[in-house]
DNA sequence: GTGCGATGTATCGGTCCGATACATCGTGGC
DNA sequence: GCCACGATGTATCGGACCGATACATCGCAC
């Protein structure tokens, strides 16, 4: 997951892994706290050893001025590759169970804008699934076996099962925009949007069910 | 996580491995998919080694009809011990940053029928903390860096917003009806309930905010 | 001038997961 | 009669990821 997710985010720019963390923080704070600088530095030694990204020292744009004294140590840029870029293509392509997992979904659907639409849909729906699973389950226990557990479990069940439903009904949404080719929903104000630059689909449709 | 959950299941009844990983996730579905054996067997192990749990082979009821013939092997029984009892009532009482994450607050909450109530109103409260921190950092990136961000982002991060304001909003409810000694929200038709054992609180209200 | 928070790179031990292997039991179909 | 199949059951291995920790630099406020 933190493969897919690197690569993604230095496909849009050269990045230390400072920036690296704080990027990634950013696009997946929604689903995850922060990424542990314990996965994130031996991550980045791997993707290297593979050839997808290279590491560069960096050299301060304004080189000749201050040689060697201040030395502007450490600051490792990374580069994705050409090998890389194909790497993230086929990660981003495949999808699996672990794709429909709660941190699976959630990277891929941070880069569902450089996601084709088939495969966006299959996602979805294979996320749906999921959570319509784990729903069923939670009802049943809800019911059946409630006499079993105490009441805060109980609570706690009813909280996830509410969790369930209201993501189910999102997902829903979500696909019935997907297949009207229309993009995501847009806030009322319609000034949002990030720069496109590969494959995003047009966004012709300025509709936004209110939340009220 | 684990080493709590499994000393708490243990405090109820002794059981074997496979009926460990199937109560666990029956208590703990809202928040996990499904323990691995993978953690669970190394964690028994070490549970074991450590002398808070106690290892016994199944002696089968009717011994003496089948002697050793068909042998009836595997089916370890694990048996919590005294000092076993000793670590889950320090673990469960003991609150740090962790235990205010996803994992760690549906471990604890899932318990909290063996929880006295102050560290009940501690957990519930830094719980809320967390969140609305969380919270906090996804209105801002809404706020001031929507435009870096494309619109599929941007709908996760609006989705994981709605899912912060809602557990905001059950933790209040929790916290209230912690403080006014009442025991947590009761189903409408008020069969529930888990069997008493030793210090869950004393459930006099029946009230239920109804839920629409 | 000095302390302190942000920036920055890096490792280590430990927890947990997913895949895999293997054995037994009951049940239903042929 | 028998056998395939799903549930029950124990167990290990490699790998992903986290939390704690260490250490160095930079800019700024006091």
């Amino acid at each position: 997951m933190l493969e897919l997710a690197i690569l993604g985010l230095l496909q849009e720019a050269p990045m230390h892994g400072y920036e690296l963390r704080k990027e990634l923080t950013a696009k997946l704070g929604a689903i995850r706290a922060a990424i542990s600088y314990g996965s994130l530095y031996p991550t980045l030694r791997r993707l290297q050893a593979a050839g997808w990204i290279t590491e560069a020292a960096e050299t301060p744009a304004t080189a000749e001025d201050v040689p060697a004294l201040t030395s502007r140590r450490g600051r490792v840029v990374y580069t994705i590759t050409a090998e890389g870029k194909e790497r993230f293509a086929q990660l981003i392509a495949q999808t699996g169970p672990e794709t429909y997992g709660d941190t699976g979904f959630g990277v891929h659907f941070a880069f569902f804008s450089r996601t084709d639409q088939a495969t966006r849909l299959r996602i979805l729906e294979g996320r749906r699934r999921t959570i319509e699973e784990r729903r069923e389950g939670l009802r049943d226990m809800l019911g059946r076996a409630a006499e079993r557990l105490d009441a805060y479990t109980l609570e706690l069940q009813r909280h996830g099962l509410d969790a369930c439903e209201r993501e189910v009904r999102w997902l829903e949404e979500l696909i019935a925009n997907e297949r009207s080719g229309r993009a995501p929903t847009v806030p009322p104000d319609g000034t949002a949007g990030g720069r496109r630059e590969d494959n995003s689909p047009p966004p012709p449709g300025e509709t936004r069910k209110e939340r009220p």
